[in-house]
DNA sequence: GATAATAAATGTATAAAATACATTTATTAT
DNA sequence: ATAATAAATGTATTTTATACATTTATTATC
């Protein structure tokens, strides 16, 4: 690592103070038609009992993406799930513990009943978006953070989709935004709008778990997304 | 700092290993029809001689956006300018020197005559983005991430702006989408567009830099701007 | 003081997309 | 056979995007 060549930069790196570099995950969940995060209770002092986001101090070996993702890896037991880098939190009194700067990553899982089993063995429970309790040092300021990123993202990408099944309904999707954005949207337009992106594969399965008929199961086409990205075009399902 | 409360946790932040933290800034300037960056040509070892973007350590004592002000001060003399927070830079070898994060901030000037001498007293140049030279470490991928950051966010927020003086004319901001998007837009349609937004006030001066005519000059205004923004209005001058 | 030169400013017709709105369909359970 | 349920569908209207060429205000020059 220590080349003669560096050894006038070298005074500069010595001279520089190393901080505690950790990473926070903000994971977001659809649980039947509710946006929640995963947390869990802190079962050690200080803050013994409070919500708390996953996080780890991220180790002299490793990038805050390896880190996160091993995060992610540990309290799921998920790999290759979608995750971003959200923003670096770094105030000098954020933590009464130690100055540490945290970098926040959030996630998107699709909330299987598997899934939602694993998380829960290691011990992490998944709280609704609304009436979130209160969350220690600023995680709180992380899931608000987090979400704001999530909206302006699916407003303008595929990304929504991280967070159901590969195979899904429209009628699924369209409870997804309505949950993410607030908002309600008429089943006609909303439909048209969709399928007009000529995105959509259907499948020749039904999903009759909320419906006596049955509801089609799409897959999203990737492949096509991505070729027509590259050309400029914008993947949006609403206006205002 | 050290209140006996966190005990336990200490022995945990005590194993934790400490990195360097950086901020690098990507400065971005519009002068003359032309989006340029900010970099300097290091004069020590190693890698002298080698362009770089403008970087600093991040002290004990502040936060990662305080050193990047700092670092823009230092080198623009300016105040209150633009500046975001892009991405962390972690890669474990990103750095010959030393394991170094760098936490990349981007920052957006409007480059008066003034402002422009500023920037270069400090031995800072402005650099076009097209035929950009080659960056030291992984400056080239910042300024990379960073345009593809800017064009992203101009397309829906009006930080293109911030490249312009608080009173421009709309052929400059014409100029400054085109040049941005790589794109020409038809005046009529792009004045059109623009004032359909109704969130341009009009001046009685006009710019008579570039025409015999000269060209009205407008002041966004942004207190309009923020009340819709909040109602779920987002700024968007052109479609595909 | 007439003329040439220059970029700024403007209007309209057509095509495309967004919106508003109510009924029929497939399936299961009774 | 009937009732119940959510899924799927079509059309007319309004709004927005696009395509396209001429006139206007001003300065410099003859």
């Amino acid at each position: 690592m220590h080349n003669p060549l560096y050894q006038l930069a070298q005074n500069k790196y010595d001279a520089a103070q190393k901080i505690l570099v950790a990473v926070d995950c903000i994971i977001f969940g659809f649980d039947d038609g509710v946006l929640k995060v995963l947390a869990f209770k802190r079962k050690v002092e200080p803050f013994c009992g409070s919500w708390s986001l996953i996080g780890s101090f991220v180790a002299e070996n490793e990038s805050t993406d390896e880190a996160a993702k091993r995060v992610l890896f540990e309290i799921t037991g998920l790999k290759n799930i979608f995750m971003e880098e959200l923003k670096t939190y770094s105030s000098v009194t954020r933590d009464p513990g130690a100055r540490c700067i945290s970098i926040g990553q959030y996630a998107l899982i699709s909330l299987s009943k598997k899934n939602k089993k694993l998380t829960e063995t290691h011990g992490a429970e998944w709280l609704s978006i609304i009436d979130l309790p209160e969350l220690v040092l600023d995680h709180q300021q992380m899931v608000a953070d987090a979400l704001e990123r999530l909206r302006n993202k699916a407003r303008f990408y595929p990304i929504g989709l991280e967070l159901l099944p590969k195979k899904f309904t429209i009628p699924q999707l369209q409870s997804l935004y309505e949950e993410l954005f607030q908002l309600l949207f008429d089943t006609r337009n909303f439909r048209k709008k969709l399928l007009s992106l000529n995105m959509l594969i259907q499948l020749d399965e039904k999903d009759k778990t909320s419906s006596k008929k049955g509801a089609y199961l799409y897959e999203f086409d990737y492949d096509k997304y991505n070729t027509l990205k590259n050309k400029g075009f914008n993947f949006s399902l609403f206006k205002s």
